[in-house]
DNA sequence: AGCCGAATTTGATTTATATCAAAAGTTTTG
DNA sequence: CAAAACTTTTGATATAAATCAAATTCGGCT
């Protein structure tokens, strides 16, 4: 299985050599979760990154008490308390499986040790940094100046099966809206 | 002053071998202009991105015909029109001169050329793109759920003096709210 | 220096969305 | 399978910020 979800993440990000992925493998860990299960908790410290095979994920951080959800992961995604991983500081962010899962495990430590021994394996953690900050990029632009409206058909252009797998409040939370309005704008239309 | 540039850029971000340098400086352009040039503009394909090394920018969109700000750099930073730059659509964005500046200009296809060759490069590459999908992640965290006071108040935070460099307009734009109410928060502390 | 156009402020009003509260649905679980 | 515990919907009201409009201030230019 590990060698089937490998050569699929290599597809989508870069190519690596056996070489490079022979010594990856040895640090993988893969690991099946029931729903709920936290990841991370808020306050640790935390050096690993998590790839979702199959099932979910979501980031998420208080504020006023209320849950503020950051990022959703789902099938063959990848997902971080982002200021803790990079900036190795206490992670103000949680981490929870919103399904059953199946997730890869990857230690800081080790990634930043083939990356420097290995160029393709830092070729291949520039892409994957790539594509988190290409989707950071979009949500700004669209919390930056939308409606509730066009933020909620903006999501689910891009997840358009997003309501199966998550809650209709962690939906609202994300996208910067309150779980009312978010109600109040499916049921007309 | 090219060296010293470099200096300071490869510390911040990650050392470089004298011969990576030596090939990199072949490619880097040094350009001086006048407040008001735009560096890219709209529906423009863009394979260019740019350091401030003194001065400052901004990169921005059109939305129902207004202006949106999307991003500010100023001395020793970088920016450029990031959905034209990193996934090679003609750009959305435009980035402009807010003060007369120096800056250099990179080539996406050169820069590209020298992360596949050097290993160092491809690190230096790495680096720089963490440290602006971490910008956007702070961006995000305030745009979803903050009123319009704490939006301020944060980016003063970042920036300090950068009431000094940029209209009201844009840095209202740039937070998410009109000018009127940035105008207001302003006026009563 | 003084004029013109641009940027900012101030005022009045509207509007989208939050908030608070309660009812109706759905899952989970003992 | 019923009770408990969430989730989602619906309703009434409050509010922050947008919009529209005009007045004022600022800053570059001849």
């Amino acid at each position: 299985m590990l060698n089937e979800i490998i050569k699929k993440i290599t597809e989508e990000y870069s190519v690596l050599s056996n070489e490079t992925i022979d010594k990856w493998k040895e640090n993988i860990k893969v690991l099946e979760f029931k729903k709920g299960t936290q990841l991370v908790k808020e306050e640790k410290f935390t050096n690993k990154l998590y790839f979702i095979y199959k099932g979910s994920a979501k980031a998420y951080h208080l504020k006023d008490g209320k849950i503020i959800t950051d990022w959703f992961a789902f099938n063959n995604e990848f997902i971080c308390a982002i200021t803790g991983y990079f900036l190795k500081e206490p992670s103000e962010h949680c981490i929870e499986l919103t399904e059953n899962s199946i997730i890869l495990e990857f230690e800081r430590e080790k990634l930043t040790e083939l990356s420097n021994k290995f160029h393709d394996f830092e070729r291949f953690s520039r892409k994957i940094i790539t594509k988190i900050m290409l989707q950071l990029q979009k949500r700004v632009v669209y919390l930056q100046f939308s409606t509730a409206n066009e933020r909620y058909h903006f999501l689910l252009k891009e997840y358009p099966k997003i309501e199966l797998h998550i809650p209709l409040g962690d939906i609202a939370s994300y996208i910067g809206i309150t779980q009312e309005t978010l109600s109040r704008i499916r049921a007309k239309k």
